[in-house]
DNA sequence: AATGAATGAGTTTTCATTCAT
DNA sequence: TATGAATGAAAACTCATTCAT
């Protein structure tokens, strides 16, 4: 379940912050159904319940809609991070609990991975220069360095690695499999989707990362 | 490199195969650039020099010709990975060879990763059902898999791992990097794309998925 | 003369039943002169001096404009017909009515006469399945059915025949010269769509409906 | 059943004769379908078996087909009536033979019905201007003028009727039942090209205009 | 005589966006 | 704040016709 869904209208039907929200809700699902290009402002302005030209008064066109349902599709995965408080576990549960948090999220929030795919269609240009998102991130590295450098302190992690070299890492493992569900279901002939399928992978996809930061690098 | 450009017509206009060609690799550019909904057939027809009408005309419409480049791209990775010819290597040297070819394919036929986003858009209906498809893929699926048991049979792969598993595995490493490169670059402010953060990130992930494969798991 | 034309607008540009009844009388006038594939859907939208996309807006497509306006006409001849109040006159008046009644408003609505002829080349799928159309025909046959009981009670009318049967021998008569005028025309080299040429049919018509009805069939 | 199809090709592709008699066939049954606007010229071709552009070498265009079809459609229908040989039967005989033959024919020809409704739509600018054809209809009215005044001279006939307006009741009656058969059927809600239906009409017409001819004009 | 390849002009339809109230 | 009416530009697709062989 994805955030929870505004209040509705106390008694009148003039709630403008609660038109904003029912617009951005149904442009993440739209966007993130169809993309950018394939998204119909038509459909979005019907699924909000609210008339097409309240959608061009709030957002001023579709780009910046789907602008405005990128900022907030990465701001709340951040602060979802944010609000896990690593730096209160020790580094190795602090670790795994970030990596099951991005597995989880992309599990439960597929919206998010769909925007994200289309969003690099477009070559992030509507993402790029958000000093919000630059700063978002920012914050992210810090918390992945340092959990890493606790746990090397505590000699827990053995590998030396950058953290947005792991981030990626980690991100690859959680997204790519959702994101590329329906091919690998296709060329494969077997249904990726269902809970035991993801649990089985989510098991593999801890265990690798886990291991990998606590095992020596090949001496050669 | 993508695939050798069809030989020119030797001497006349009217080149059936020579102009089909030409379109598909026409769209596959719009394709891959634009997706689906953003390409536009005016632009692709443009972009292979012919009438807009002949795509019609070849292909049927639109989404048949997208479905015709997406056959030609997982069919031109396929042979590829069927070149390798992996039999005649020692497991370990099998496996870093195919890993490494997956890495430099994506890397080289950014298209193809594109392609694949999009597909996923679309629920990969376009390459669902496909036999054609289906037979290369349980090709691959077996090429895995005998290099996994050579491999543990021969003492050096450790892992009990399913040849799919493996391969969305090494594919999630090959492919994020690439597939959401603006928007980690836009996130993180830093490019991912030169050849000196690609090199590194092969070896990372080379480096990742062959020392898994030799260690042990987890003893609990 | 046709319907009276929609009253124009009070003050305002914008009013959507004056709208929708110009394109509707326009597309009229283009797929009676047309037919439905001969006609043009800007054509249509130019003679009712709207933007095309208004016509999609409001009928959906081409096709379904041709339903409403075939739909339109039906009603329109239907109501005119009920609005004869042919039960207030005796029998043979009343019949006599009913005939040239047909036969005026044929000559007086020509493209009536067009858009049946068409509608026939599509096998009448748009008008098949109509519950309205099939309402107002049930009365008709009505009305047909008691003038003929009334007549044959009074003892005028000696024909023993079926509403239906009398309805279509009527309506042969006063359709058939008027959608195959330009072909009589042709070949027999003679125009007759004069009035004088009308006036005279019309009076044979008449003359031979009647007296047919008021016959005695055949011995034998 | 038409006219006979033409004799097979006795051993070689290239009979241009046989291939232009296929070309009419196609021609005429896609025009009759559909109308000279809807018709495909693709689809005549591939229904004739040919190459599309034969149909240009031979006709010249779409619309000189269709030319070509309508007179051959209207040679064949009046050839049929002269082969009647009116003028060796008794006036009566030979007037019920011919509103026969006329009825039946269009019952079994109903492409004739069909493309006489659509040059119809197009003002017979097709057939206009048709020597041949006013020759045709030339006859035609001097063979209904004969056998009209062969029986006022026998005193079978009594009324005084000019053959057109004659001719013109009788198409009526035996084309309109036809050609608007589809909505006849969708408004009354029932079936109308049923055998027995036709049977049915078919006496009635007869009927009626055997006994109009032979009933005195009302007097007044 | 016959064919498949190729085209230009046009056709329906879509769609983001703006206007008027 | 909210709405329904209206629009222009462009999209996919069609189709009769011609070219080259």
């Amino acid at each position: 379940m994805t955030a929870a869904p505004p209040k509705r209208p106390s008694d009148s039907l003039r709630d403008p912050e609660w038109t904003k929200a029912r617009l951005l809700e149904a442009a993440r699902g739209e966007f993130s159904d169809k993309g950018l290009s394939g998204a119909r402002v038509n459909a979005i302005a019907a699924a909000a319940g609210v008339n097409k030209q309240l959608l061009y008064y709030y957002f001023g066109d579709k780009e910046s809609l789907y602008t405005a349902v990128l900022q907030q599709a990465y701001e709340e995965i951040r602060i979802g991070e944010q609000e896990l408080d690593l730096e209160r576990l020790p580094p190795e549960d602090a670790m795994r609990t970030f990596i099951e948090f991005n597995f989880d999220y992309m599990v439960s929030h597929r919206y998010f991975v769909a925007l994200l795919g289309d969003e690099n269609l477009h070559e992030a240009r509507h993402v790029r220069d958000s000093v919000q998102l630059s700063g978002l991130h920012a914050r992210l590295e810090q918390t992945i360095g340092g959990t890493l450098a606790r746990g090397r302190a505590a000699g827990v992690f053995v590998r030396d690695i950058e953290p947005v070299d792991l981030y990626i890492t980690i991100a690859s493992l959680c997204f790519f499999h959702l994101s590329n569900r329906h091919t690998l279901s296709a060329i494969f002939g077997r249904d990726f989707t269902s809970d035991t399928e993801i649990a089985h992978r989510r098991e593999h996809v801890v265990d690798l990362l886990m291991s990998f930061l606590k095992s020596a690098p090949a001496s050669e």
